[in-house]
DNA sequence: ATTAGACATTCCACTGTGGACTGTCAAGGA
DNA sequence: TCCTTGACAGTCCACAGTGGAATGTCTAAT
């Protein structure tokens, strides 16, 4: 039961475990506050992890107060795993973008619904790349250097991406006379709507 | 065991039947060829799918030949199934980032350790970008436009994420007068670790 | 004849995603 | 006061994705 390194995951967990004693719950949303914007975890997969390194003595459970809450708190195992696990060189990134893989089969598909499936991606990158401006913008630049770099990320991802919409051939991005419909018609399950006749 | 949408993974081998039928091991070939650069998927992914397309009669497996080798085919289905997969709202993309994590959590580590970090994952960022530029030169304007499309967005990403990587406080990438602790296997590609000045 | 290496599939354990479900507590309105 | 609403908190499950081990086959070069 001594061993076993513990994911990425896991030890972000812990790394947040070092201010304190926190529920699955609060770990949720420190998580998805501090490092949503580039690594993604789940309420599943916090408890999962949790009972896993319960087990493994890396965390060790408090007794239930209200509402089912279970505090969990570092061990001295935890901490050590910790610093282990944050010495090893990180992997590569992983992107997986949807949109992406639309386009390579545009071929298939209508110029006009993929415009619109490109339109609404769009936009919503314009309205993160403008959340990232403000949160920049918030942070100033005395704030913490690893936070500010990783928001720095964000910002240059967001325009490198928005950047790259605006430089789409026509073929892709639709004719750009008309400000493309960004109330998009398209529906997400079943089957293609009727009303939409044309022909590729 | 009609209906049962494919996911984006299995669409996405539909799509690539639609030039003939293949083996798993020439999908698994073929996809990491085509959308590799943003859509991961591993054989076991590809020969799960496979099996549970077949039996959902979007697919037809032909008769194996040698080594076991056994074809897929597209079947009417199959090829429905795809249109619809295709004509559906692409999703969000999603980035994870290691690099950025254990940037996050900067504080614990000792700056010499992250700085090393970074530069090793700054040199690969400087492959891929050669890579892409030389694929991108090859391509020339002439060819798909959705193959340009997917090609130009992994060239502004790499573009990006070097800028970043160009613009980090030496607090995390180490003091700049020396070319930063380069640990073996780092080096290769165009420009050693000394030009780090302002370029491209 | 042997062997190295490409070809080809299967199986497994673990990790990640997202939704459904259950229940608890606090605050505000009827 | 009671009742509803909504935030809080956790569990469970099916499916998707990752990576490696194991197994075997065929070709080409020694």
């Amino acid at each position: 039961m001594e061993p076993k390194r513990p994911n990425a995951t896991a030890a972000s967990l812990l790394g947040f475990l070092h201010s304190g004693a926190k529920t699955g719950w609060e770990l949720v949303a420190t998580a998805e506050h501090v490092i949503g914007d580039f690594w993604s975890l789940t309420r599943s997969q916090v408890y999962r992890e949790l009972a896993a390194m319960d087990a493994a003595g890396l965390v060790s459970a408090g007794k239930t107060g209200p509402r089912e809450r279970r505090p969990y708190e570092l061990t001295a195992a935890g901490r050590k795993a910790f610093r282990e696990w944050l010495a090893t060189e990180p992997a590569q990134e992983q992107i997986r973008y949807p949109l992406l893989l639309t386009i390579s089969f545009g071929h298939h598909l209508p110029a006009t619904v993929l415009a619109e499936f490109v339109a609404a991606h769009r936009e919503r990158h314009v309205a993160r790349l403008e959340v990232y401006r403000t949160a920049r913008a918030e942070a100033g630049d005395d704030a913490d250097a690893y936070a500010i770099a990783t928001l720095d990320f964000g910002l240059r991802y967001e325009e490198a991406v928005l950047d790259w919409f605006d430089h789409l051939s026509p073929t892709i991005a639709g004719e750009t006379d008309e400000p493309a419909p960004v109330t998009s018609a398209t529906q997400r399950e079943g089957r293609p709507p009727g009303a939409r006749r044309r022909e590729r």
